[in-house]
DNA sequence: CAGTGGTCTAGACCACGAG
DNA sequence: TCGTGGTCTAGACCACTGT
């Protein structure tokens, strides 16, 4: 009957039109991780679309993992916990055989200019300076990890007047408050090396171990490329599980 | 109204009775792989449910990897094609760089008594034998992968009759055509090691190189573990891309 | 209790594929 | 043209959460 108020192309399905919509309002940051969004009712209401279709787009998001839905209360921006995927790779356990909490130990933090590769992967022009970090993950005083933190000055100059060191264990936070920078999403690829002799020192490792290396993008809602970080880790800790159907 | 003609306890959803009817129907063969189940309308008809719950319960099933819808043309039952599982983990090119198909060796193929381990994740009793494959996986005369296979005798006897070396490279399909055991999901754990005397013959790689370590668990359509295998690939291969959000 | 998401229905119309 | 899946509606009732 009536025009439905949605911006896009007109030949893209309603629930599809409105998902966009919703995802383009979390790019903006008009609701934070942890905010609960609209009902389903609401929208409904404000977008004149039938409860079904809303409900289509955000099970889409929900898909996405931009979205959880907690039954009886409502849906909810979702907290992307990235520093638990570590352990979707790794088989790490603490002393005592409970969760183990990797503590941070910041080893460089200054401005550099990027190699080409980094510059590309974070879509940086050739003018533009960056901020790496290099830190060691380490759990009972054994170093676990060693990551090489790539990060385009512009949006994270506030970072170089922090003291890292005291900031705590988890930098995706810390970008989020002290750089107002969000990261949704990213893309990682694992491959296998032998350990040179830098990677040796920073795990305790014999010459020529293999090490599992993940190289990982992070975006923010819209794409963006915010991070690049590469990580290496002790092969013999490497373990991944996969269903196939 | 009327009582729905389903099994299954009566305070699940019926979307999910009638997947667990369709998914045990599946296990039960009443379709083969690349059949076309009944429409969407010709199931609401027959349930009694409504065209919607009967989407859902596809969609569940869909989602589960078993079925596939085609539009205009009907929802199929999926034919799994867990050979290019291989191409998810490693990055194997043949020499004119096109579609790399593996070619399969085999080296042995004999009945034995599998080990605890194995015997286990079959779910086998200890009197229970063994067919075991072992076998190269080459491209280019490159081999590429070296695999051990483990089967339960039981329902695999008819192997043993034929000659393998002629039968073809995938072995999925001579387990449907000469057993009757249809493989519809698995499960991967990737480790790495380093290589020891017989897999660096097999694969042609200096002693103590790194090599990725899959094991695959497969299963029939209602969980029953149908074989076992685990595969060496050379590390410098390897790479594994995922998605975080 | 009110408000949320979850299930289910009945029916309209659209888009695709094949004869 | 027909049968298929895909989109969308309008409204009913259920189940969970908090007050």
């Amino acid at each position: 009957m009536s025009a439905p108020a949605l911006k896009g192309d007109h030949r893209l399905p309603l629930y599809q039109r409105l998902a966009d919509s919703l995802r383009e309002d979390l790019r903006a940051g008009r609701w934070r991780p942890g905010d609960r969004v609209p009902s389903e009712n609401e929208l409904a209401v404000d977008t004149g679309l039938a409860a079904g279709t809303v409900r289509q787009a955000l099970a889409r998001l929900v898909d996405e993992g931009l979205l959880e839905r907690r039954h009886g209360k409502g849906t909810f921006v979702r907290r992307p916990s990235f520093d638990q995927s570590l352990f979707r790779f790794f088989r790490f356990r603490s002393i005592d055989g409970t969760k183990p909490v990797p503590v941070s130990r910041i080893r460089a933090c200054t401005t550099a200019i990027p190699s080409r590769y980094v510059r590309e992967k974070l879509q940086m022009n050739e003018e533009g300076r960056a901020i790496t970090i290099r830190r060691l993950r380490v759990i009972d005083d054994q170093p676990v990890l060693s990551e090489e933190i790539w990060l385009p000055e512009e949006r994270f100059a506030a970072l170089m007047d922090l003291d890292l060191q005291k900031a705590g264990d988890l930098l995706y936070p810390i970008y989020d408050t002290e750089c107002g920078q969000i990261v949704a999403s990213a893309e990682e690829v694992l491959t296998v090396e032998t350990a040179d002799n830098d990677v040796c020192q920073n795990l305790g490792l014999d010459v020529a171990a293999p090490v599992v290396v993940i190289e990982r993008l992070a975006r923010s809602y819209d794409g963006t490329p915010l991070e690049w970080r590469r990580s290496w880790g002790r092969a013999d800790q490497f373990s991944y599980h996969t269903e196939i159907r």
